[in-house]
DNA sequence: CGCTATTGTATGCAAACACATATAAATGTG
DNA sequence: CACATTTATATGTGTTTGCATACAATAGCG
């Protein structure tokens, strides 16, 4: 018999997922101190840096919804207020009548663009020193293998 | 001259960044459905976990506060709560007339253990699968790395 | 010392949130 | 094809949040 990699016990997942979720409010919390988000809250641009990288369709409010940390009703009414802005638009899905779907207008890609530009510059002054190159590699292949792992199901 | 590591690149950093803060939001999704948190949710199971972790003279409002996403306010209103329920105790700081400790009560212990336990063990029913133990080790030590170069500043 | 600046927490108030539920369309079933 | 069930989003309502600011105590400085 080859080796069976041994499963991880309770208490080196627990530690990992604590240093993980500490490690995310430390950056969100310097982050948040930046003025990148005043104009758009974090919670919103997260919204349309999802649409961004979302088909020119758009989402299914649901489906944008299970990206998010914010319950359903929540998430609609967020989009009223940015559809108030000019930043979304709602559009009746063509294939199913009780759905909508939620598209970046111009105006919001162009938001999301700049703030995007300006977060990406300041993640990286908060990240840089911390890791290496190489680590920040490491880092990113272990969080996305724990995102596949856990998503789908 | 020796080998300078090279400083990672802007896209690097975001990518790293992107992955880690997308991991933490399918994680919290999947752990927010779990009935862990119908007696507590997660925001206020982190503040006693934080105090459980804290001296046993509790923490000051302001300290207690640099570990969480959420504003001042909004977080003295929480232990208004949960003073309210019986599981945290606010103290006059003898140091310091200005300021509060916020301390776990007996009660509140008991609940954080209560939970603590069901949720460490969720913990690893969700993240078990994706990572190998090494990787998981890895995890923590590239998250910790990060937390400790970004948090002092 | 007296007096301004700073620090630590609390409160008024409007905005945003979650929960339960309503509405409306699609799907399944006898 | 009627009718119950499920799915997708929206709305009513009380709670929680953040912002601005008030209050109270310490620190700093001439």
């Amino acid at each position: 018999m080859a080796d069976q990699p041994e499963p991880p016990n309770v208490r080196e997942t627990a530690l990992a997922w604590e240093s993980l979720f500490r490690c995310q409010v430390t950056i969100m919390r310097r982050l948040q101190t930046l003025p990148d988000f005043r104009e758009l809250n974090m919670r919103e641009y997260d919204v349309l840096f999802n649409l961004k990288r979302a088909p020119d369709c758009g989402l299914r409010l649901g489906d944008l919804n299970e990206h998010l940390l914010l319950s359903q009703p929540s998430l609609s009414r967020m989009i009223d207020r940015l559809v108030t802005r000019g930043l979304v638009a709602r559009i009746a899905d063509p294939a199913d009548a009780r759905a909508v779907l939620i598209t970046l207008t111009e105006a919001g890609a162009e938001v999301q663009q700049r703030i995007g530009r300006a977060h990406v510059r300041h993640i990286n002054e908060v990240m840089a020193e911390g890791l290496s190159r190489d680590e920040l590699c490491q880092l990113r292949r272990l969080t996305q293998a724990l995102s596949d792992s856990v998503g789908p199901s």
